[in-house]
DNA sequence: ACGCTCTTATCGCAATGCGATAACTAATTT
DNA sequence: AAATTAGTTATCGCATTGCGATAAGAGCGT
């Protein structure tokens, strides 16, 4: 009965709209109809198994989505019936299937950009022998669609499908500099500029600026503002109208490079990998 | 006029049963109260996105689904107000998002095995300099966990997420060979043997000797029977108990390998890698 | 053994999501 | 261009579907 109430970031696409995650439990009839509440609340069930906490229980799922627990008995059991959860039978907890991965595969395969980037990808690792990533924009955010890790462990091993805030990385603003500027004003405006590190740029104008560096010079080039430690470059991947479809990206260790060095070492390697990759997906026209 | 009857008594409104490429549903929608019809729908059109064709008409997403159009136009409307499928206000066509990532992103993160085995895996792929991955059984089937490519592009590039049958792959087999008795028994059942290419065995019992072989040899030695053109080596990640977790593997080419060098200068690197990330992995528990 | 907590099963009700249809808009044909 | 068509959006009344509460059942710890 906790009223901890977890408001997840669901819904960051439209601007305006009805806070959705809010009234799912206590619903009055809300002024969508066409919103189909259980459907939500499924997917909400799924987003539930964040933490690296294991198996749920019925009760914490419920809980942590905020349904009813009978919700949760019904959800799970669809859930599991379709694959996507499992339960054990002795402990009575649910955990992720393996089945959750198919729906990395189908948005993987639904553009060419995984299938023509990965062996670009691949080189450019074996080049520098740094951890070398590819990036895409969504929203304010940007998301790893690959990531090819060095041998040396990074502090938080970022994974596919890890969001982190596009102001402050570089993939992030190699596409933020590219994009047309009604756009990048607009995300912007969505933007929280919040630090992750005390050397996270957290103005709005001086992003900007460094938006411009980047655009000149090809690359950007982000110094320890979203890990202490970390090093970042990275180019955008452009369709043939120079729209940034996504970016490819290095990340480093202040233990081994320093600004200067990155700048002029892997600087080169991102951009040149950004522009074969580009070159390939031409004739390709994303919307 | 009462034509609105619905002699749907023969077609349970079961969740899209066609797209589904699994046994969803032998009839789930008849009795079963807990189930939510609708949530199935959901799910059942976010896998409507398959092949690489891109963006959807909502038409086309009804037929593939088969629901009908208003449960499309519904379920369309839900999905991309909770972010998952995004809409081009132009062609009124949809396609996935970048959010779908995010179930992979929570998978992957549900379990240690992806942050221990990365560096292995990055390791084992310099050392051969050829495509490492790890793969996790799930029923019949193995799903590629992660992919680490040579830069030599291989022919279909395996995703993160893609499925295979256990049977006739390395990782499969090399699972597959150090499960009970009985669960083995319980998969073959399930399996069918249906040949990938000319090379491939779909005798059981011949299945069942390489198994012995490789349980015995302490890796599995898979020759052209998934791709022809594809030698593949796996060898099991290993809990306390000496359950299979997952396999790492080796995926290479005829044109530069055969089978005995395979063998000689593969297998021992899967075995050692396997054998390293079982290590790191002690102490933890999946169900 | 007896509480306790959490999970599974059951039930009656009405809100929810359903399918059909109509209004609309973009693209193609004539 | 006007006319035709394919496809998408909006609306509506109704029964189905999924809802929450409650009761029955399992484990677990003390």
């Amino acid at each position: 009965m906790a009223p901890r109430k977890m408001i997840d970031a669901s819904a960051p696409a439209e601007g305006g709209g009805i806070a959705l995650a809010e009234d799912v439990s206590a619903g009055p009839g809300r002024e969508d109809p066409l919103f189909i509440n259980s459907l939500a609340k499924g997917l909400g069930v799924l987003k539930a198994f964040d933490g690296d906490w294991d198996a749920l229980g019925l009760r914490e799922i419920a809980a942590r989505s905020s349904i009813s627990m009978g919700a949760a008995q019904r959800i799970t059991h669809t859930l599991v019936r379709l694959g996507y959860l499992r339960k054990d039978d002795r402990t009575r907890r649910y955990r992720l299937s393996a089945r959750m991965l198919d729906f990395a595969y189908h948005y993987l395969h639904a553009s060419p950009l995984y299938e023509v980037a990965i062996p670009f990808v691949a080189s450019a690792r074996d080049d520098c022998r740094e951890t070398v990533n590819v990036a895409e924009l969504d929203g304010p955010e940007v998301v790893a669609v690959i990531r090819m890790p060095s041998q040396r462990r990074m502090n938080p091993t970022s994974t596919i499908g890890r969001r982190l805030p596009a102001f402050c990385t570089a993939g992030g603003r190699a596409q933020l500099a590219w994009l047309p500027q009604d756009e990048l004003a607009d995300i912007l405006d969505r933007t929280d500029f919040q630090p992750r590190t005390p050397r996270t740029i957290t103005d709005r104008a001086e992003v900007e600026r460094r938006l411009e560096i980047a655009q000149r010079e090809g690359f950007a080039l982000v110094d320890e503002e979203v890990n202490l430690g970390e090093i970042a470059v990275a180019a955008p991947i452009l369709d043939g109208n120079g729209r940034p479809l996504a970016a490819v990206g290095v990340s480093t260790s202040t233990a081994h490079w320093t600004v200067e060095a990155a700048r002029e070492r892997l600087a080169p390697v991102v951009m040149e990998t950004a522009r074969r990759i580009s070159r390939s997906l031409r004739g390709w026209k994303p919307f």
